[in-house]
DNA sequence: GTACCATTCAATCATCTGATTGATGGATAG
DNA sequence: CTATCCATCAATCAGATGATTGAATGGTAC
């Protein structure tokens, strides 16, 4: 495999399972089973292979934003679409977590964070309208504030709540959301 | 003032700026004008220290948990009480932001947080009941469960969101979730 | 074949970091 | 006065950590 790529899945990997804090180099170049010098030879710095991390997260993210599935059921293929992606990608979620509490202290990352952030909400935005117009929900009276609000909320269940929480704990607050706006 | 608790405010403070990640026991100590070995002489272990801050944290949310005003505008007064803290202490939601993140790695922590969020979610519980009752808002089908609900979607909301998006921003997304509610 | 380039490694560096040690000053009790 | 304990400090340790260096290997162009 590309060995670049590798490696900034393996250290994907591994934030997701000991946060930013923990990350090593040498435990990235290790998991890879290569020698840290080839690490510094494709990411000059840990902050570059950060980078690679970034873009890695959020362009898989990306792909689960793209609605699909019938017009009138999209809204709710949405929220399937990220549960499934909860089930299949729980790492996915817990890196997201991880660059939004650095987003904070990083202006870069930041600006990436809610780039993706705006993105979701524009398509959440559509997709509120959509099933407005088709019946499925009530209008709202400003869909993209309610977008906004069902982002956050979206955020708040699947990048902070621990897995301690059962899965069901998960389908219940995602079926009184949608219960909540229909 | 106590060294004790100045050591914990201080480790406070700059997980708030810096996160767990940058949090060294050094600065720590330089922040209160004290040696390092003083810092161990109080707390043994960097561990036993982040214990002491989640105490203080989360001793200091509690108290903002506690229901006030009149009864029909309880529910109200929660989320301006909240809103209120993240407005003179934003700190704290970052900090706590942090420690959810840790509890994801820590069963000490997730336990001390998971606890908060029973008597936070207990709490609205309550005012919901309280509030339907009282006619401000439809009498909700399962209170448990909307609380829980706003639960998620308050922490979102004040723990991973940066101070990019503007407290306008946030104003906006409480009111959207209190007309939401009503 | 030789020169060149990309890739990889073993070894090492400089610094950071949590923690320990032994000593010092001051307060208190007998 | 002296023994004892508390709190604090300067100095230091051991291991971790990001990064660098110089050499080896293998492939490609000419």
């Amino acid at each position: 495999m590309d060995r670049q790529e590798a490696l900034v899945q393996a250290a994907y990997e591994l934030i997701a399972e000991h946060g930013f804090e923990g990350l090593r180099t040498r435990d990235v170049a290790a998991k890879v089973g290569v020698n840290i010098a080839t690490l510094h030879y494709y990411f000059p710095t840990k902050e570059k292979l950060i980078r690679g991390v970034v873009g890695y997260a959020m362009g898989r993210f990306r792909t689960t934003l793209q609605p699909s599935g019938s017009p009138g059921e999209q809204l709710r293929a949405h929220f399937a679409g990220i549960r499934r992606l909860a089930r299949t990608d729980p790492e996915l979620f817990v890196v997201m977590g991880e660059l939004a509490m650095r987003g904070r202290r990083d202006r870069g990352i930041a600006a990436i964070v809610r780039d993706v952030d705006i993105v979701w909400e524009k398509t959440l935005t559509a997709l509120l309208r959509h099933a407005a117009k088709e019946g499925a929900i009530a209008n709202p009276a400003k869909p993209d504030e309610l977008a906004a609000l069902i982002v956050t909320t979206l955020k708040g269940l699947f990048m902070l709540s621990g897995d301690s929480r059962d899965p069901k704990a998960i389908d219940r607050q995602l079926h009184a959301l949608e219960r909540l706006i229909a």
